[in-house]
DNA sequence: CTGAAAGCGCTAACAA
DNA sequence: TTGTTAGCGCTTTCAG
């Protein structure tokens, strides 16, 4: 057994070992021009042999050309960004794109440190969730020189294309069904995120749907931090304590509304009679509750994948002075077993 | 306005606008070396004047340094990872290395692919899930010559470091608990995933703690794909139906097991007298239940913050000859409200 | 404190 | 089909 040096093989060791041009083995690896069968196997042996991992640091310099895309989002822990990727992934996954995420934690000044940071790494691609960042993150994805893709929401302005829903619309939406279907003592439970720019989107929409329809939001609460299931329960029960006489509460996402959902069920309260609720992301989790909570679907899979098909398309077309893409996509609502029609 | 070229900025560019040559560019940049305030000065008004992105593709090139952990993780959909990214985000946060993930869904292939791709950025340390990697990435790990930590389980042969917890140790505690707790018509519901060799050591210990108090598993039953809480609820209406006579059911992880749990409760099921449950994880989720699920938690958070030590002492001692580390954290029982003591 | 030269490991472009 | 040459943009090293 030989005595393993530690240092990491390069092309130059394939090439050694194989007795073929550094350029030629280059070529084989990479299945880039015309190599005969024989060298090819010559090569492709001796680097198995050896355990050869190529350096993409010194091919990257080399071909000016790094096929990694940067995702930036805010988390990972909720549902959301979950199946977001989930979207991106399916979509990379057989090209020679690959991602790379960053979290933010909904901090701007964060937000710009892991851009930066993936920037630097010269990324073929970004996707990035929302449409608010600071100036110099804004900055940097302007100077970059390349594809830039703003998910989830689409009531702002771009830096470049975007994909995503309105969110202003759909708390308009989920407002006005609402308020149809005659409920009138109406509070709302979400995060105390003001950096949260999509729920309070959507609350806005909210607000605006209710007043049109002569109805002004009787409760509201907010958390941050802890369990969401748990949150749920301790603020249903703390606003119905202070206004007994709601009818309908609408969460700003669906974990809180399951919460809720449970403790209002273990209290015995009629829904969707007595009491309506409702949610919003359409998460999985729902199915398995004991009541299916009225909520609105983010299109967050299909988000994924529109973004990643965008710089796809960019990074090949190459050329193609291509104009900025803008999609909005339509949430459904689903009414579930907790807003009566 | 200048017509902004599209070519990125390079060290070069913000040398010729400072008047300072690149090599003393690269130094302010990096804060290496002495260099007077005034230069200092000059090279950071220009540097951020014109909007100059280092890159790191040519500084790692040539440094031979590259301040990325690789992360190799099965999923990133169900609450555990999510935990022991947070503990090695929370670890590296502050220091000049950062991580980057891979997801292998439970696939050894593409465990060995995400491997390989990770490698051939050359990072600085590489924590990966499990103890069980095919022979080729087993290869890979050993030759790349940097730290390697296998996180979450210690019932193996690592290849270098290790932190996590006994698997079989687990499920045969909570075996031991329950059988001392009294209830002998035992079920396991779980994944159908021969792969998430986790889950099946658990299992292991678990029929081996039940078998030295004379108990056999009464039934099982097995799921894939799908709401985890969903599933929770059918599996164990289906197991019921076919042994009714069952008075505990263990659960391979906390959100099946919150499934049945709300599934029992509507029956009206007493628990844990009738009927005792069990899960594994500890998360946090549970917290918002409408009873406390018993459950034994895994030490995510803690398990990634050992593993990003690791790896971080590793890259500044650099040289001294560490051996390598093996920590076996204990998990914790808590018997909730729904296996009585 | 500052600069000049050399080269990290690979690939583009051209030559044979 | 294969090889040679010249960098990619930065940092190391060594000399002022």
């Amino acid at each position: 057994m030989n005595k393993p040096s530690n240092r990491p093989l390069t092309l130059r060791d394939v090439s050694e070992a194989s007795g073929v041009s550094e350029m030629t083995v280059s070529r084989v690896l990479r299945n880039r021009g015309d190599v005969s069968a024989a060298t090819r196997q010559k090569v492709l042996q001796a680097a198995k042999r050896l355990g050869y991992v190529p350096n993409k640091i010194a091919g990257a310099l080399a071909s000016q050309r790094v096929n990694l895309v940067a995702v930036i989002i805010p988390s990972m822990s909720n549902m959301v960004f979950p199946e977001v990727m989930t979207g991106i992934s399916r979509t990379l996954e057989d090209t020679e794109l690959q991602p790379v995420v960053g979290i933010t934690d909904y901090l701007p000044e964060k937000e710009e440190k892991v851009l930066y940071e993936m920037l630097s790494w010269r990324p073929s691609g970004v996707i990035i969730a929302g449409l608010e960042h600071s100036d110099a993150s804004r900055a940097m994805l302007k100077a970059s020189g390349i594809p830039v893709v703003e998910i989830m929401d689409t009531d702002g302005q771009p830096v470049d294309s975007v994909v995503g829903i309105s969110h202003r619309t759909a708390g308009r939406k989920m407002g006005e069904a609402i308020a149809a279907a005659g409920y009138r003592r109406i509070a709302f439970l979400g995060t105390k995120m003001p950096l949260d720019h999509r729920a309070r989107k959507r609350f806005e929409g909210f607000t605006q749907a209710l007043a049109k329809a002569g109805i002004e939001v009787a409760d509201q609460e907010f958390y941050s931090g802890g369990s969401a299931l748990a949150k749920g329960r301790e603020m249903t029960e703390t606003v119905l304590k202070r206004t007994p006489d709601l009818d309908f509460i609408y969460y700003s996402n669906d974990m809180i509304g399951a919460g809720g959902l449970l403790y209002l069920l273990e209290k015995g309260v009629r829904i969707p009679g007595k009491m309506g609720l409702a949610g919003f992301n359409g998460v999985e989790l729902l199915q398995g509750l004991p009541m299916r909570l009225a909520t609105m679907d983010a299109c967050r899979f299909e988000i994924g994948r529109k973004a990643a098909e965008i710089i796809l398309a960019r990074s090949r077309e190459d050329s193609g002075d291509t104009s900025p893409e803008r999609i909005e996509l339509t949430p459904t609502l689903s009414r579930g077993d907790t807003l009566r029609s």
